[in-house]
DNA sequence: GAGGTTAGTTCGCGCCTAAAAATAAGCCTC
DNA sequence: GAGGCTTATTTTTAGGCGCGAACTAACCTC
C-alpha cells in the first residue's frame, strides 16, 4: 500500500536508485544494457548515468564489442567514491572494518571486550572507527553500520534490548555519538546484518523471500519478505529462538519452557548430551565440544544429535509454514557444523513437520558466510541507504 | 527496496491512489484537509479531485462552515460509482454478496454445497454472481473477490491447494471463468480475506503490523506487515495451524505430530475432552459442544479448557515473537467463544511464552467481525485494486 | 456593503521521461 | 581506404506533472 504522495523530484530519485542498484548488483553494464534492465528509455539512462559520472559515483570500466556497431562502454559503481564501515559487537570482542564501495575489505581492527558494558562498547567502537579511518578522508565515509546482539528498537535514535546480556533499553546510538563518532550511524541486530550479508553475497542471492536461520550457542533468524528485511512494529521480529516447540518442555534461559533454543542451540545440545552421559565434560569450548559430539560414534551421542536434528527441523518447518520462503539458509557456527554432516537429515526432519505445499517451494541451503559476516552485513547498511536514495548524503 | 523505474504518469497514478485511499478510509474530507493529510499541495489536490469528480469516482458530500471564511466542500468516494462482489466458499455452502463502494451490502445469495467439488463450486459461484447482478449494470462492477479454504497460489491464474478437502492444484480461477464469469476475478485464501475485513473495518483498524488469528475447527492466520498482507513466495504464508508446538505430541490430520491445530482448534479441543471423559458425545454440533464445554463447571472440562488456553497462548506467543505485531486480533467462531470468557487467561498464557519486549509492544484484542466477514473481505480485494491504482479498469 | 477570512482555482515555472532524430564509433565490403 | 552498414549514445523536442504565487469564490462580521 502506497502511503505518501510523490513529486517530480521523487521520479529522479527513484530512477537513480534503480539504476545504481542494477549497476551495483549486476556488475558493469553498458548504458544500453541498463536501459533494458531497468526499463528506462535510452535517453533517460544516458542522462542519469551522465549525472552519476559527473558526481563521481560511477566510472567507466572498459568497453565491449557490439557485433558490427559502436562498442558499448561499460559502467560500474566507483569503488573509490566512498567508504563504509561495519562494526560487529560480539560477546567477546568488537570488530571494526573499513570497506570501499565494492565491499573490498581495506582494514580491520579487533578489540577484546573484558565486559559487555555499554559505555565501554561505545568507546571501543569510537576508537576503532578512528583507527580504521587512518589515512582516509572522513567526509568520504558514507556511514557506520553496527551489528549488535539483542533487538534494536529503531526510533529517533536506536535503542538496544538484550535480555540475556543484561542490556535493558541501552541508547547505544546516542552513546556512540557521545563517544565521538560524527558519521551517520546505523545500528541493527547482528543476526539481521549477517542475514543481509548472506542475501547480498551468500546463499540468499536473488531470493525475494528468504529466511536466514542462524544457529550458534543460541538461535536467531533474519526474515526477508519481498526483498526487504522484516522488522515488525518495533524491530523485534524474528525471535525464533524462543518459539515454543515442545510445550511444557525444558526450561529456557528466557524463563519460559520448551523454547527452540533450549533444544537446538549449541549450548542446549551440549547440555542435553552432558545430562545423558551424566558427565560434566565442559573442559572444551563449545565449538570443539560440538565438533566432537557430531563425529562421535557413541550411541548416546548419535541419539542426542538425531534428536537435535529433529527439533531443528521442526523449528525450520515452522518458519516454512509461516513465511513460505523460497529459500532457507542455515548458518551460524553450529548451524554450519550440523549442516556439514546432517543437512539431508535436517531437510527430512523439516519435511516431516512442514505442510507439503510450502515445503515443496523451498530450497534449504547452507550459508556461505560465517559469523564473521556480521561486520560485512553491518557495512552494507549505509550502502543500502546509498542505493535506495540514489545519492550520497 | 524499489525495483522498477518510474515515469511521469506514475506520479499521477500514485497521487490519485494516495488521495482516493485517504478519502475512502477517513470519510468525507475537504480538499484542504486532503492537502494536509496527503502532503500534496492545495493546487494538486484540487486538480486531482477535479479529475476524480469528473470521472464520477468522487461526489460532493455537503459542506462545513469554516469560521469566518468560505465553507469547505466535503468530498467522498461515490458509493454508486460501481460495485464489488465478495464470494465466501465455505465447507458447507457458498455465499455471494454485492456491495457498493461504501461497502454497503446490497444483496446476498446463499447456496448449499452438497459436495466440495471444484466444478460444482465454480458453477455455483457463476450462477450466484449472475443472481446478485440482477438489475445492476455488469460494466459497473469492479470485480469479484473469492475467499476459499486452503492456500491460493497466485500466478498467471489462481490455483488452490487445500490438502484437507482434497483440492490439489485446482485451477479455480480458470474454472470460474469457464463457468461464465467475465468480471475481474481475485481469488484468495478465506482467512486472509477475513483478516482484510478485520483490518479495514474491525479490530485491526489503523495497525500497520498486525496478526489476525482465526480459530475455528482448525486455525489459521493473516499476517499484515507494514500495511500489506504477507503472502510469501507462493502465497502459502501463514500456515499457523500446522506449526509444531508440542514436539512429538498428538497426531494431526496433516500427518505430522504436535501441530497447534491438534491442540487449540475446536475439533481438537472437543476431541481431547471426549478422550478425557471417555464418552463420545458427538450428538451436538461443534459450536454448541464448545459452548457447553466452556460453561461447564466440571473439573475435567475446566482442565481441558485451561490446557487449551495454554496451547493457544503459546501459539500466539510464537507469532508475537516472530512477527512483532502491534496488535493481535483473535477471531474465528471458536476464538471468539474462547475469548469471550477467557481473554485474560489467553493474554496471560501468551505473556508466559513470549519474550518480554515484543510482548510489551502488542495489544491482544477480540475480532469485531465473525466468519461471515469472509465475503466482506473478499469484496475488498477489487476495492483495494481500485485504491492502489487510483483508477478503475 | 465594506473589509476580513478561509477555501479553492489558475497560471507560469522548473523538472521529468519518452520518442524521434542526430551523431559517434566501430565493422565490412569492394 | 572510402562508402555503407550496424549499433550505441547524445541531442532535440514534446508532453506531463507538482508546486508556489497570484487570483477568485464564498462565506462572516460590523
Amino acid at each position: 500500500m502506497v502511503r505518501t504522495r510523490a513529486t517530480v523530484r521523487d521520479l529522479r530519485r527513484q530512477n537513480r536508485s534503480v539504476l545504481l542498484t542494477a549497476l551495483f548488483l549486476d556488475g558493469p553494464l553498458s548504458r544500453q544494457q541498463l536501459s533494458l534492465a531497468t526499463g528506462l528509455s535510452p535517453a533517460t539512462a544516458s542522462t542519469i548515468t551522465g549525472e552519476l559520472l559527473d558526481e563521481g559515483l560511477l566510472v567507466e570500466a572498459g568497453s565491449v564489442d557490439s557485433d558490427g556497431g559502436r562498442p558499448r562502454v561499460l559502467l560500474r559503481v566507483n569503488p573509490a567514491f566512498g567508504y563504509v564501515i561495519g562494526v560487529d559487537v560480539g560477546e567477546t570482542g568488537i570488530k571494526v572494518e573499513l570497506f570501499d564501495l565494492a565491499m573490498t575489505r581495506l582494514s580491520t581492527v579487533d578489540r577484546l571486550l573484558t565486559a559487555l558494558e555499554p559505555a565501554l562498547v561505545a568507546d571501543l567502537i569510537a576508537s576503532g572507527v578512528d583507527e580504521v579511518l587512518a589515512g582516509v578522508e572522513a567526509s568520504s565515509v558514507l556511514g557506520v553500520g553496527v551489528g549488535v546482539p539483542g533487538t534494536v528498537e529503531q526510533g529517533e535514535s536506536a535503542v538496544v534490548h538484550a535480555q540475556t546480556i543484561g542490556w535493558d533499553a541501552v541508547p547505544l546510538e546516542k552513546m556512540i555519538r557521545a563517544a565521538g563518532v560524527t558519521l551517520p550511524l546505523l545500528v541493527e541486530n547482528g543476526a539481521k546484518t549477517q542475514g543481509q550479508a548472506e542475501m547480498w553475497f551468500g546463499a540468499g542471492r536473488g531470493a525475494r523471500h528468504a529466511v536466514i536461520a542462524l544457529v550458534g550457542s543460541g538461535v536467531g533468524i533474519a526474515v526477508v519478505a519481498g526483498g526487504v528485511v522484516h522488522r515488525g512494529a518495533t524491530s523485534n521480529a524474528g525471535e525464533w529462538g524462543h518459539m515454543t516447540i515442545a510445550y511444557g518442555g525444558r526450561r529456557c534461559r528466557c524463563g519460559a519452557r520448551g523454547c527452540l533454543e533450549a533444544y537446538a542451540g549449541a549450548s542446549a545440545v551440549l547440555a542435553r548430551y552432558r545430562e545423558a552421559v551424566r558427565r560434566d565434560d565442559s573442559s572444551l569450548d563449545e565449538q570443539s565440544a560440538l565438533e566432537e559430539l557430531l563425529t562421535s560414534r557413541s550411541a548416546v551421542a548419535r541419539r542426542v544429535v538425531d534428536e537435535s536434528v529433529g527439533y531443528l527441523g521442526a523449528g525450520i518447518a515452522n518458519l516454512v509454514n509461516l513465511f513460505n520462503p523460497e529459500r532457507v539458509v542455515l548458518g551460524g557456527w553450529a548451524g554450519l557444523a550440523f549442516g556439514a554432516v546432517k543437512l539431508d537429515e535436517i531437510v527430512a526432519a523439516t519435511s516431516s513437520h512442514a505442510l507439503r505445499h510450502p515445503f515443496g517451494q523451498v530450497r534449504i541451503e547452507l550459508a556461505l558466510t560465517g559469523p564473521d559476516a556480521v561486520a560485512v552485513g553491518a557495512a552494507t547498511l549505509p550502502l543500502a541507504v546509498l542505493l535506495e536514495t540514489g545519492a550520497p548524503g
